[in-house]
RNA sequence: GUGGGAGUAGCUCAGCUGGUUAGAGCACUAGGUUGUGGUCCUAGGGGUCGCGGGUUCGAAUCCCGUCUCUCACCCCA
């Protein structure tokens, strides 16, 4: 083939379309039902709205153009800044809380490896305009409401959280400059995926003997509250500015546990983020087998808008790609067997008799019943058998019957029951359990 | 950007100590004589063996290059 996809993207072929709806459309029922509202922004924007933000270095993840009037724009690589961007734009006049979320399309132009490509799709949620922990929190109970929703319990998913205020303070209390916080976060993020001794000669490099290792390590691997507790109560020379900022974190628990989904939640002293605008609780979504990377995470962002040119405007949400998601569910057994939906399929018993089944397609139809048909005139077995594969609930046959009763056969193709009806009480309720032969069908649903 | 692995039918793969017209399963299409599917049988279509070059009487098979995919690293929104 002369042309195949881009490096990255995917072909949404009928069957792989059909499982992105539905989990999109589970993104969009769980949203909904959380109160949350859907926005959508342009698939592109101008360049410096990314870059102004994050660095030049994110520029080379973007796929970046200009137009004739030498604009620089970029493809959506994330959908913050867009949420950011029409927040102030209108941040007078929203109603507050501002609760949205968007089930974007983004690009970024990293190279594709596993749970990454360039193209994908990702559902995002965000609370705007509170600074309250319990946003924090219901942000959370979303993203574990979605878990439950698509069949992952807690011995498949957890959540993973922690606070970059904790953090910075338990830095502070270990005197690392202010100016190097963002280098302690970077190591501390590696700290569950690289050996000790690495991280400890690159801490040893960053820190030399300003902050020794020593007084790191309790902070290491540190999970549960209790744990957190022990750590700081046992920390040499006293963690006071950290012990200061437990209360908060305790807040955030004790939220999660009226929400009941503590057996979800987990602390994490390991998850940091390396997105540079969070500034409290941040959080990942894992699969319990650690086989994937983070299915999803998030966090607060306190300053972003302010940053992007607005009023200073608190904010929480995260971000779920479909790519992770998927590879975990499928690895599950956990996504559905979808089948394409056709409410009747039409099937004429001879050549003659067509024109009728026409008609009764297009009644059907009108009806805002999913119909189809056969093009050729075939054997009945043979459009029973095209009926099914088609994934249809009921099969109608126009036959002699038709012409001489004017009732139709429908078969029901799930259980094989057939009945006859009158074709006018079939066009009216095409899909009704039938009369005496349905008797059993109805008795056990 | 760096390194490993892999490219044979739409998909999953076999064939590879070089030797006639390159195979299987699934999928697809058509039949199995006049109105009953989801389990059957038969037949058929579909591949310049990723591409280019080299070695050889002869290359899917050996060598070189190249492209693509994939996994990991870097990075992570």
């Amino acid at each position: 083939m002369k042309f195949r996809a881009a490096k990255g993207t995917r072909d949404f072929y009928p069957d792989a379309m059909r499982l992105r709806t539905w989990l999109t459309d589970a993104w969009r029922r769980v949203s909904l039902r959380n109160g949350f509202e859907e926005y959508d922004g342009p698939i592109f924007e101008h360049l410096e709205l990314y870059t102004t933000k994050s660095g030049d270095e994110i520029a080379s993840q973007l796929f970046d153009l200009e137009d004739r009037g030498g604009r620089r724009l970029a493809i959506r690589p994330e959908m913050t800044p867009t949420l950011g961007r029409m927040v102030n734009a209108r941040a007078q006049s929203l109603p507050r809380p501002i609760k949205w979320f968007s089930v974007p399309r983004l690009c970024r132009a990293e190279r594709p490896q596993k749970g990454r490509l360039r193209e994908f799709f990702q559902w995002n949620i965000d609370i705007v305009g509170v600074d309250d922990v319990l946003a924090d929190a219901e942000s959370i109970l979303v993203a574990v409401d979605f878990l439950r929703e698509v069949g992952l319990g807690p011995e498949d998913a957890v959540v993973r959280i922690n606070s970059r205020r904790l953090v910075a303070a338990v830095l502070a209390d270990l005197r690392v400059p202010p100016d190097r916080m963002d280098k302690a976060y970077a190591l501390l993020d590696k700290a569950g995926k690289i050996p000790r001794d690495a991280l400890q000669a690159m801490w040893k490099e960053a820190f030399g003997d300003a902050v020794p290792f020593d007084a790191i390590e309790p902070l290491l691997g540190v999970e549960g509250l209790d744990h957190l507790h022990e750590a700081i109560r046992g920390a040499k020379g006293g963690w006071a500015a950290a012990e200061r900022e437990l209360p908060a974190i305790e807040a955030l628990f004790e939220k999660l546990d009226s929400f009941g989904i503590t057996e979800y939640c987990n602390f994490d002293m390991a998850i940091v983020r390396g997105l540079a605008y969070y500034t409290g609780v941040v959080y990942e979504v894992f699969d319990r087998g650690q086989a994937h990377r983070a299915i999803g995470g998030g966090g607060r962002y306190d300053n972003l808008l302010r940053d992007l040119g607005g009023p200073a405007m608190p904010g929480v949400g995260f971000g779920v790609g479909d790519v992770v998601i998927t590879d975990v569910l499928t690895e599950a057994g956990k996504l559905p067997v979808l089948k394409g939906e056709l409410d009747v399929y039409v099937i004429a018993a001879d050549a003659e008799l067509q024109p009728r089944a026409l008609e009764l397609v297009a009644q059907l139809r009108r009806g805002g019943w999913s119909t189809d048909f056969s093009y050729r005139a075939q054997s009945v077995g043979k459009l029973l058998r095209a009926a099914s594969d088609r994934g249809a609930r009921r099969a109608v046959i126009v036959g002699q019957e038709t012409r001489d009763e004017n009732l139709v056969t429908i078969k029901d193709l799930t259980t094989g029951q057939q009945t006859r009806r009158d074709w006018a009480a079939f066009v009216a309720a095409p899909l009704a359990a039938g009369d005496e032969g349905d008797e059993q069908a109805r008795r056990s649903l």
